[in-house]
DNA sequence: TTCTATT
């Protein structure tokens, strides 16, 4: 009973005019002409590990070979335009995809590509993909994905089966398991949730759903929230999952996604380096496969070899304004790795600052990327009214930065000055941090005011204009 | 002990 259209007439009966904009963002146009009629059960495909120098014209003909394309997509950042090495592919006829992904998935691999090209239903095609998908915990390392899928086979089809292992191949001790269907997930979690505890293994074996992408990133937030060295042991609050500062970044990650258009705005004046600059640098400057490596696991070779590497984390730290302000997943990226290129691990790199900046060839570096920034601050720079807060009951022990780094997630700062008692060279436990806009301001006093630190709630509060009579 | 990416 199929009314496949055998004839089709080339104008559509009424709507299903393709997405036919292929919106010539910033490169001159994409490889897809979506002018074809596709069918109604079409699959789209999500295409992974593609290098990043490849685009949708030179991927078409590895994919045309397989049936007539109705559209491909190269994904970007939405900001910086990176590529974010996969692609959305959808076929006219859905067999096309059936074969494409036959032939194509984890069969070959890309020039430069450590691991072979993905070619799957995408997400969307499949609603609730995440529901079904386990993160195994506390596995013996060298339990391969063979042992998993024994461990796990009883409770169900298993989709997929991915052991995470380090640069070098060996496991990190966990891995992936993704079920056809949640209820054979949740049973895999009944029954060998903590049932067991493998050789070498701390504690039990830990199942449960794998993390979304929400909550990764959060982690993510909270781990560089750490190695900031702001994490007062009050901070994680026992009675919230997570904490207010966490979830306030997360707010204020659609805020600014939102409004992106603010951080090109004129006020760079704080920057020495414009933060385009610094994408530029991060993201463009380095060949393609080196920098794979870096935002993703990196090879020691390239570490000993060049200060690439090295110069990227510098930047980064420096300007880690630049994170939350571009709100860049490949700027985000570009800190962890720079967080992660002296140690594969995140554990080591959790402890302190101190980790941060291990290599001592990379001194020079972040010595000269660094310079400036002290005589900008020193500048005292204070931003238009309704953009200077005032912020009482700090900690101690913060200073310039670390005051700076609290407030970075709300926008752009112009500056940060924490008052130092000058006789004791002590913290005052007060300072000023100024926004370039009164949106960040007052976005941070929603977030910040009243916020929790050790013993102590800050108080921040929009500053009084100079010129403003004190009585009143 | 949470991945290479999912408009």
């Amino acid at each position: 009973m199929a009314r496949l259209p055998a004839s089709e007439p080339r104008r559509p009966v009424q709507q299903p005019q393709p997405p036919a904009r292929a919106s010539p963002m910033s490169s001159g146009g994409g490889g897809s002409e979506p002018e074809a009629m596709k069918d109604l059960d079409a699959i789209k495909l999500f295409v992974g590990q593609i290098p990043r120098n490849l685009e949708e014209k030179d991927l078409k003909p590895l994919f045309e070979q397989f049936g007539r394309i109705y559209e491909l997509t190269v994904l970007k950042d939405r900001y910086t335009g990176m590529h974010k090495g996969c692609a959305f592919l959808t076929y006219c006829a859905r067999d096309s995809a059936i074969k494409a992904q036959m032939a194509l998935h984890e069969q070959k691999t890309l020039p430069g590509m450590a691991r072979p090209i993905q070619v799957k239903p995408a997400d969307s095609e499949s609603r609730g993909g995440r529901d079904r998908k386990l993160f195994v915990g506390m596995l013996n390392k060298q339990q391969s994905e063979q042992d998993i899928l024994r461990l796990f086979e009883p409770f169900g089809v298993i989709d997929e089966c991915t052991v995470l292992r380090g640069p070098d191949g060996n496991s990190k001790g966990c891995a992936f398991v993704k079920f056809s269907s949640h209820t054979e997930a949740q049973a895999a979690i009944q029954a060998l949730h903590g049932s067991q505890t493998m050789p070498g293994a701390s504690s039990s074996l830990v199942v449960k759903f794998a993390d979304t992408d929400k909550e990764r990133t959060l982690r993510r937030m909270q781990q560089m929230v750490g190695q900031l060295g702001i994490l007062a042991p009050s901070f994680a609050l026992p009675f919230s999952p997570y904490s207010t500062y966490a979830q306030a970044l997360m707010q204020q990650q659609s805020v600014l996604s939102a409004s992106h258009g603010n951080f090109v705005s004129p006020t760079l004046a704080f920057s020495p380096c414009p933060i385009q600059q610094i994408g530029t640098i991060t993201l463009n400057g380095l060949p393609p496969a080196p920098l794979a490596q870096t935002s993703g696991l990196h090879s020691p070779p390239l570490l000993g070899t060049t200060a690439v590497p090295g110069m990227v984390a510098p930047i980064a730290n420096s300007f880690a304004s630049v994170v939350p302000i571009s709100n860049s997943h490949a700027t985000l990226e570009a800190v962890y790795a720079n967080g992660l290129v002296p140690c594969t691990g995140t554990r080591r790199c959790r402890q302190g600052p101190q980790a941060v900046y291990p290599a001592t060839s990379i001194t020079p570096v972040a010595q000269t990327i660094s310079h400036p920034l002290p005589i900008i601050q020193q500048q005292q720079r204070e931003g238009p009214e309704g953009c200077n807060l005032f912020i009482y009951h700090l900690p101690q022990e913060f200073g310039d930065n670390e005051l700076m780094q609290m407030f970075l997630p709300f926008g752009n700062i112009i500056s940060s000055k924490v008052f130092m008692d000058r006789a004791t060279n002590q913290s005052k436990c007060f300072g000023f941090v100024s926004f370039d806009n009164p949106s960040s301001a007052q976005t941070a006093i929603q977030a910040m005011n009243g916020f929790q630190i050790g013993m102590k709630r800050l108080k921040v509060q929009l500053k009084r204009p100079k010129d403003a009579t004190q009585t009143y």
